[in-house]
DNA sequence: ATGTTC
């Protein structure tokens, strides 16, 4: 490693500008978890994200930050509409993937003895795995729409209501979506493919809250200790990572006209203001929009399998989503800085925007205490609620952590998981799993993951997002 | 993350 690196104080360390860099790099951290990214390559990774044209004020990094395909994954950065990129290793392949929690008026003690019913019942109703098909095929024509309208499409089509789209965020669209520019075979891929989990780290879990740090947040978000919440983890699936990889393959090309020079190949780029940025934005937004009517749908499948298998109205079940956050996406956002409003495009790659009390785009019902951010953990340890912050406006751009962050990788994952039977040694800490396959399992196992809390810990403490509840899972479905 | 090497 040929950089620097300058601690600022507990939760704050700095990579001073060198070389190529055209801004700082800036680590949020701790000195528990900073040992755990020295010697990989996502440090480097931020300096070469600091070297690209039109960047603000520093490369950032979470301290869920770890290694990604070209940029960090736990990485923000910001660059201006005037003379900045967009790239789609700045966002990742699965674009908006995100997490939706939805709370219910139950007790998780009452509703323990059905976990199995349930968890059996919720792998029954939701597809999961690599290249799951879904209990929907989209005409051409349909999967347009959904491209372009998002959740409110799953909504007009009777999955779900209203209300649930102002707890999603953005409303669960993304303008500016242009199907034209989406590839047959991303349309494809897509087709089969609404409501369905897909693998990796994604997963439905429910959970009980266990422990409340916010009284009066907790309470705007209707959150309360025992009540029974469940959490969903899902992405655009083949349909976005298709996306992805087109406009990955194009600017490859495209970036090398541009005359300068890229310190690595994953972060193909092109300027926002071109016809060829524009088109990725376009493209970006359909995805954007594929995973939200995901989600959606997703819900309304769980809401369903509740009232089923518990045999109660949806007016006491009261499942209601308390927000969904995108962790995987670019967006055109205005920011101050250094005292002046400035247009930028704001990538978050494993990233939760963090909106502060009083910002419109939090929704009326949670605007005096600020936007829910939602980090889930590995499986078996536990999930947090967060509030977002003024400090995170001034210093992220309205960004904080996404989750717990790899430490070890998928292969490293399977290796450390080898002979184990993982599924029993999480029935044995009390969760009850439901796996396609068990190699996802292993993949997944808690040694994987940085500890979710101190990474939760070290946000909180540098003001990047407020603690509000603790979740603990029950039951998992997983790819 | 991903029809896990079109």
């Amino acid at each position: 490693m040929d950089f620097e690196i300058k601690k600022i104080d507990e939760w704050r360390f700095l990579i001073p500008k060198a070389g190529a860099m055209r801004v700082p790099g800036l680590i949020f951290s701790s000195s528990e978890l900073m040992p755990n990214i020295k010697d990989d390559q996502s440090l480097q990774q931020v300096v070469n994200v600091a070297t690209l044209p039109g960047i603000v004020k520093h490369a950032l990094a979470m301290p869920d930050i770890h290694w990604g395909y070209g940029f960090p994954i736990g990485g923000v950065a910001a660059f201006t509409m005037e003379n900045g990129i967009i790239s789609p290793g700045g966002v990742g392949y699965d674009i908006n993937c995100g997490v939706r929690l939805l709370t219910t008026s139950l007790l998780a003690n009452e509703i323990r003895p059905k976990i199995k019913e349930l968890i059996s019942a919720l792998f029954k109703a939701i597809p999961t795995g690599v290249g799951s098909r879904g209990r929907i095929r989209l005409s051409r024509g349909e999967e347009k729409k959904v491209a372009v309208q998002g959740a409110s499409w799953a909504v007009k089509k009777g999955l779900g209501t209203k209300e649930d789209l102002e707890r999603t965020e953005d409303h669960g669209a993304m303008q500016g979506a242009d199907p034209s520019v989406v590839s047959d075979r991303a349309f494809k891929r897509g087709h089969d493919q609404l409501g369905t989990l897909g693998s990796g780290n994604h997963f439905l879990e429910i959970q009980a809250v266990d422990e409340i740090y916010d009284q009066k947040i907790a309470d705007a978000f209707y959150l309360f200790e025992g009540q029974l919440a469940v959490l969903i983890h899902s992405g655009s699936r083949g349909f976005g990572h298709q996306i992805c990889d087109d406009f990955l393959k194009e600017m490859g090309t495209h970036v090398k006209g541009l005359g300068f020079n890229l310190p690595d190949r994953q972060l193909a780029c092109a300027y926002i203001k071109s016809n060829m940025g524009k088109r990725y934005l376009s493209g970006m937004a359909c995805a954007a929009n594929y995973a939200w009517a995901n989600r959606q749908i997703i819900m309304h499948w769980t809401r369903e399998t509740f009232e089923k298998v518990l045999g109660i109205n949806p007016s006491d079940l009261n499942m209601e989503p308390l927000y969904d956050v995108c962790h995987n996406i670019a967006k055109l956002e205005t920011h101050v800085v250094d005292g002046k409003k400035l247009a930028l495009c704001v990538h978050r790659k494993g990233a939760t925007r963090s909106l502060p009390p009083g910002h419109p785009d939090v929704p009326e019902r949670y605007r005096k205490v600020g936007q829910p951010v939602l980090i889930p953990g590995d499986m078996g340890t536990c999930s947090y609620v967060l509030a977002g912050s003024q400090k995170a406006m001034e210093e992220t751009f309205g960004s904080t952590c996404h989750g717990a962050g790899r430490v070890l990788s998928r292969k490293q994952a399977i290796k450390a998981a080898k002979g184990r039977a993982i599924s029993r040694e999480l029935e044995d800490k009390g969760i009850i799993v439901q796996s396609r396959g068990k190699t996802t399992l292993k993949e997944e196992i808690s040694e994987a993951y940085k500890d979710v809390s101190l990474v939760v810990e070290a946000v909180h403490m540098a003001g990047l997002a407020k603690k509000v509840a603790r979740l603990r899972p029950l039951g998992v479905i997983k790819g």
